[in-house]
DNA sequence: TCTATACGATACTGTGGAGTTCCGGATCTT
DNA sequence: AAGATCCGGAACTCCACAGTATCGTATAGA
């Protein structure tokens, strides 16, 4: 499900002979060289089960059938399960959220409106599913917690923030407003719905979000109106 | 650490024979009698080995120790871990938020401050604690997902609803707000807070939410926000 | 007192998954 | 071509834990 095939991939334990000085035998690798192309398809299979099954119901069979690969093709690779799921979470950033992709509708409200897509409703929802496998882990392992929270939930907010402040910087809002708090409204209460209550985060409860928590908390009238509830503005440019 | 010694006991599978008419031996028991006081012990056990390591790395020994008990006492009562735990879950509702009981300060800012105690804020964190060692299995067990949104969600949104049902009830913030969704605000920030980000939900945070999130959306304005920004409309008489 | 049962403790069984090892075949370097 | 290393696949070891069985002891009712 990962479209991005140059997904960077950062492997923590390389695993490649160190090059220590006068040991010749570390210097040149002879035989069939390792297939790093893939990683990707390794890690996305990972990301898949986890998703489905979450960390404890995960097994390294499971990722390797997925990917249509040996068990021992994943060792080789990644010393431990832990090690491979880290991986696996670090390397799903995806580039949906790019700053110079965001929207520029010339209101705030017409940008948060505008970065509701289906396309990005599934994008989090899978993701949700996957921090839920992750949860029970989070506080046995910062590390996995740090990749988590990197790679889930501080691009949403980043784009939030980001349409905040030019808001912001436009007069639209005011500069006291406190927007690192309420950037973190959205993905929070999405996490919520989705993981505890049970509920799709459907473009329905994203605009009752966005007109009745943000809009107000920013100084701004959300829009009442239910017949003018979803238009998206006109693009900028 | 649950207090309330009298907590109420919902033993999912009561094991007790069924008095079927015409069957003389299921009419009186003989022999020692299971002591149901100690059902609340073991229930406190699972739960606090539940916070720390999460429903996969607790193993029922790990309760039965806690609960100096024996292993096959707690199957006795329990026919699996699973059981056990929605049972556990299911009986740590605590009375701190009783209608009665909650603060009444004649505003709403004053009522949300008054609910900071310490005592909450801890028993809170134990709840998230939960919570997250549950959430891996909550997708595949809708019973664990019931019991757990009953017991340590639902409770915490219905207090911060009734604040805010006050208020409007007395004209201080208007009927056309979203008290239902922003009731949740608070719970699922103080989540993602605790879970995700691994920062304590101490005083400050919890006051920079009602100040710069709740009482702005509501119309109110925040007491740290100096400048009185864009107005919301007037109650609805 | 006698009997039936619950109790804590401990040993045991069965299963499932992490991690390892080996295999035949493929692919790279020299 | 030859040797080294990778590949997918499968068998293997090891261990932790759910659940069961059995012990001697304690306590309830008859």
């Amino acid at each position: 499900m990962i479209r991005n095939a140059e997904m960077e991939v950062n492997v923590v334990a390389q695993l490649e002979p160190v090059a220590v000085a006068g040991n010749p035998a570390a210097e040149t690798k002879l035989g069939r060289k390792r297939d790093h192309t893939r990683d990707p398809e390794i890690l996305a299979a990972a990301l898949a089960v986890l998703a489905e099954t979450g960390f404890d119901g995960m097994t390294i069979d499971m990722v390797a059938t997925r990917a249509k690969a040996g068990k021992a093709t994943l060792y080789r690779r990644w010393p431990s399960k832990n090690e491979l799921v880290i991986d696996a979470v670090a390397c799903m950033k995806q580039g949906d959220l790019d700053p110079d992709r965001l929207p520029d509708t010339g209101t705030l409200r017409g940008d948060l409106v505008a970065m509701i897509k289906p396309r990005s409703i599934e994008d989090a929802e899978k993701k949700m599913q996957i921090m839920a496998g992750l949860m029970s882990m989070l506080s046995a392992t910062p590390e996995m917690a740090d990749a988590a929270n990197n790679a889930i939930v501080k691009p949403r907010a980043a784009a939030n923030r980001f349409l905040m402040q030019r808001a912001v910087d436009r007069g639209e809002i005011s500069p006291t407003c406190d927007i690192d708090t309420l950037c973190l409204v959205t993905p929070s209460m999405a996490a919520y719905r989705t993981l505890i209550e049970r509920k799709p985060v459907d473009r329905d409860f994203l605009i009752t979000l966005i007109d009745g928590v943000l809009l107000p908390a920013l100084g701004l009238r959300g829009d009442t109106d239910p017949a003018r509830r979803g238009k998206v503005a006109p693009p900028a440019s």
